[in-house]
DNA sequence: GTTATAGTTGTTATATTATAACATATCAAG
DNA sequence: CTTGATATGTTATAATATAACAACTATAAC
């Protein structure tokens, strides 16, 4: 566990290293960061949420870029493909990776209060079920955990 | 793994035991498996296969029941929120539980080709993550794994 | 037995999420 | 300069899901 959304950490820190990542990354693999994929990676990156599609519109739109679905869509479709953002099933949302660069199954710590989304280490989520899927001669390509539960802020509002 | 979707198996038996299980529980607690939500359970059961709201719809019209989409919406809420049946977030489609009863983490099996859903052994996903949740402070509540890849059946097709 | 009451179903309307399809633009390679 | 590949703009629509309220049903309280 590292730098996990409810830890006070230096996100400006946290963000800049992303972009930097992605970048880099970006030039390496001949992919192109064009403005609205990179705006919609730092509308992820913002906070550690999850954000709906149509949100990250709206705020594309206030910053003048074209507003319908596709151009929001197209960007997510962009950086969840290159492993830069990921999709949360469970909330039909978008945050932004944590571990770029780092091949890795991702599991998530969901809180239902706030929608907050830790990613946690890249464990071999996949390895879990490699026993069972290989009993089943089932061939696994990706796997992802989504938890759901209440993260350490809301409990303190709930609890004090 | 034990009746693990892709491996040949009574199936009837499979669906008997299903649905008398539920039966029983719902007796147990004070629960109604009402026409529409016994029906929605069988449509379910038929085939170890994710289906989606409206393709329930589908079936329940010819059945004569009424087919607006509360009516799937309400009975499937039912069979989820009670544990008979579970949602599979990255194919907005529902599967009859394998393992009603039994306390568990779902863990899925998803093939990419067909659509067919392997419910793991209630392994203890929470556990997984247990170390990293505590870590983090956070509690988590439910916690579901969902691996995609290719089923036995359909790599044969493929790679004959 | 009547009357609350809790739970279920029927129905209409609408919200939310996502994609298809085609036109236009950009830019690098030949 | 033209071709091809990639990206964006735009319109329309598909697919998934829920809100809100009315009507019905069983049962438990009186």
């Amino acid at each position: 566990m590292d730098s996990l959304a409810f830890k006070k950490h230096n996100h400006k820190h946290c963000i800049e290293n992303s972009i930097s990542k992605v970048e880099l990354m970006c030039e390496n693999a001949r992919l192109i960061l064009t403005p609205v994929r990179k705006r919609v990676l730092e509308i992820l990156l913002k906070e550690h949420q999850a954000l709906g599609a149509y949100k990250i519109l709206d705020i594309l739109r206030e910053d003048g870029f074209s507003s319908q679905p596709p151009i929001a869509y197209r960007a997510l479709d962009f950086l969840v493909s290159n492993g830069f953002a990921h999709k949360i099933e469970r909330l039909n949302a978008f945050i932004a990776c944590s571990h770029v660069g780092e091949k890795h199954s991702p599991a998530f710590l969901i809180c239902r209060m706030c929608e907050a989304v830790g990613e946690a280490l890249p464990i071999t989520t996949k390895g879990i079920l490699n026993e069972t899927a290989l009993t089943a001669d089932f061939v696994i390509e990706e796997a992802v955990l989504e938890a759901e539960g209440i993260c350490p802020n809301c409990k303190e509002v709930v609890t004090p």
